[in-house]
DNA sequence: AATAGATTCAAACAGGCGTTTCAAACGGTG
DNA sequence: CACCGTTTGAAACGCCTGTTTGAATCTATT
């Protein structure tokens, strides 16, 4: 009598909201970003997905696997939603780098409020569970390779790739910070100022330009890197060159 | 019946390691460091500390209020095992910058293993409860308001406040990546790679270069800065450990 | 309409949780 | 020794958790 049942069996699951299966889905995915995998309860999110306690043992098994398949939701949605930038060939490197930049934060940061998807991803970066190894190759890895590559690109081949990697993770490691432990920033830094820094299109030019000064591919920080047009030109990631100055 | 006795009330607290009430905080640091608040339970934290289970209403009320105690006890202990390096008067402003990476990445990972007060302070930044705002102003803000001021002498007062503590940011953020997200940053990295790159020596000198690349008070980055002895000098007030090949 | 399978539902289950109880043990003080 | 406030101990109290049950309802095929 404990077989796990598996009625529709994931392959036939259809994308409608009316459907239970994606209904809990989604309110797992939401509750457990929030309060994270002890702290919400099975109640909850039957109640948020207006279905009953038994559905979730009969569509997921258990808990655990729920969890599991809603972080790999989570991180399929999102990467639907923010595509990988593709560029022409013989766009500019300083151009990819702003665009990749740019991507990520908008997919790290929601800018209006951050989606639950990002926080239940976050959750399982800091503290990883089984679902941590699907998150990291197909999500995680991917980007960090782009990133990687546009690195090199940028610097001529002339690094090894462990100082692209580590140059890497300086970016990351930048763009991290304000997700991660973006309250805590929010308390350090005075509310007027937060205005100023948190939106995609400065914080991208900041950190693009924080990069290429490091790398001497463009005058150190002091100048007035926000007034620089030159990175944060209107186009989208593909199409047009950059005027790079 | 049900007053919060507060048997001893803090002022006298014993330092021996034998005192209850110690014993329970310490446990209770490990315990909520490791699994969070909800996971840990009551009756494994008392196992831990070889106390009573009603040993934590005497001393402490609830749960919560060791919560909120394990915390404050947590930076209070890593405050005092890591102090502010102070300089004489008339170090340079990049030595300063140099020893004051040195000794926050001493404070954020532990290499040996990172101990629990770490632990369970990040998960207070991440998931901020009542015990982050004390946090805040008794350990974080302390410790960037000295980054921003190495910051604002390293050059020459040309940047504004907002710019400086943007430069701040940067530097914890390249940090607080390997604390927050070093179980991904381990699965991104090759094993060997990760053994050169984790060590308190190498990780403070390229930090601290990669930002003076970005000011423009050093070369670029492409210059092997593993090969640059003058940032990592011996007579520095901090580093107090290893020195890795 | 009748049948069979898939899905939903209210109710119950055992177990673990934070917390409380109250009596026993302790440790100075008269 | 007897006293009394402080500290410990084993056991119990509700409560809430994840999970299961078995009957009721729905859906579609015959």
């Amino acid at each position: 009598m404990a077989s796990i049942s598996v009625p529709k069996a994931g392959p036939v699951a259809s994308e409608g909201h009316d459907d239970p299966r994606d209904r809990i889905l989604s309110a797992a995915g939401q509750e457990f970003a929030e309060k994270g995998f002890e702290a919400a309860t099975i109640r909850d999110i039957c109640t948020l997905a207006t279905v009953n306690v038994a559905a979730v043992n009969y569509y997921f098994g258990d808990k655990h696997r729920l969890y599991i398949e809603s972080v790999r939701h989570a991180h399929e949605e999102r990467s639907q939603q923010f595509p990988l930038p593709e560029w022409v060939d013989g766009t500019a490197a300083v151009k990819k780098l702003r665009d990749f930049v740019g991507n990520m934060l908008q997919r790290m940061l929601g800018f209006d409020h951050p989606p639950w998807q990002v926080r239940l991803m976050l959750r399982e970066i800091l503290h990883p569970t089984d679902a941590c190894r699907e998150l990291v190759e197909d999500y995680i890895r991917p980007h960090f390779t782009v990133l990687c590559s546009i690195l090199d690109e940028l610097t001529d081949g002339e690094m090894s790739p462990p100082e692209v990697r580590r140059i890497g993770l300086s970016v990351v490691g930048q763009c991290f910070l304000y997700r991660a432990a973006g309250d805590v920033v929010g308390m350090l830094i005075p509310p007027n100022e937060i205005k100023n820094l948190h939106n995609p299109v400065d914080l991208a030019d900041y950190v693009t330009s924080f990069c290429l000064a490091a790398l001497g591919k463009h005058p150190p920080l002091p100048t007035e890197v926000l007034l620089n047009q030159s990175l944060s030109a209107a186009s989208g990631p593909s199409d047009q060159d950059v005027k790079s100055n």
